[in-house]
DNA sequence: GGTGGTTAGTTACCGTTCGTAAGTTGCCTC
DNA sequence: GAGGCAACTTACGAACGGTAACTAACCACC
């Protein structure tokens, strides 16, 4: 038995519910933000200027996904102009290792993907 | 600076290079292909079965992108009825350990998203 | 010789999600 | 009183994903 198996068949239910959890963690922009707030304390417009592509609308339903699933706790203070600070709870947290392990890996085969994919293009058209 | 940081800095467009190849990896099917396909040398409808909810659209689609990226070899024998093999490459095999580093992750804070986001239901209706 | 089964897909349609851009709130400054 | 700031929210069109039916090529059976 693979280790995926193993780490499937932990819940009895075929992969569905490890695969509900990767759907949340592995979309578009998830991981990008909670790399960003490695270490750092961070405010909604820092977050989105830090974060490059991402639209004001993708971000605020990232982090209340983020919110909601206890990996990013939300502080409001009632100031003028207001202020709202975000920053990963020890759950968050747990996240950056295999987080970070992701995107070395993405650094480290960057140029490997983009030449088969050039590859690819040039014998299909 | 953070690994993070030191991590987007390396190709010097602000971390956009990164986020493509993960926009790639990291959505809804292609991480549950690449740990699927781990140690096996598998079908068509062999991943089919053994990957739950996937459509036959999305494994064609997700296979597609994985053999344009060569992640993934794809192998057709000319026979009836037709057999097609699908196995990861060296890139693609390359790719396990931190696939698995994050679905260890989800597995082992499952219970604690779901309790936090029954919790976060019940406080906003 | 027509019916049904097999594998590896493709196509059509439709609902959900995503991106863009503009609007909102509350107060402060000029 | 016009404009700016922060943190959103809304409207709308485009892109994506899911469902289910269809296809090609051959074989086995009746």
């Amino acid at each position: 038995m693979s280790q995926y198996e193993h780490t499937c068949m932990i819940r009895g239910d075929g992969g569905r519910t490890i695969r509900t959890i990767l759907d949340r963690i592995c979309d578009k922009w998830t991981l990008l933000v909670v790399a960003t707030l490695d270490e750092e304390r961070l405010r909604f417009t820092d977050l989105h200027r830090q974060i490059p592509g991402i639209s004001q609308r993708m971000l605020t339903l990232t982090l209340r996904n983020l919110e909601r699933d206890g990996l990013v706790s939300r502080t409001a203070y009632a100031e003028v102009p207001p202020r709202v600070e975000y920053a990963l709870t020890p759950t968050g947290r747990s996240l950056i290792p295999p987080a970070l392990a992701l995107a070395s890996w993405a650094i480290d085969h960057i140029s490997d993907i983009e030449a088969s994919r050039t590859a690819y293009e040039t014998r299909t058209g």
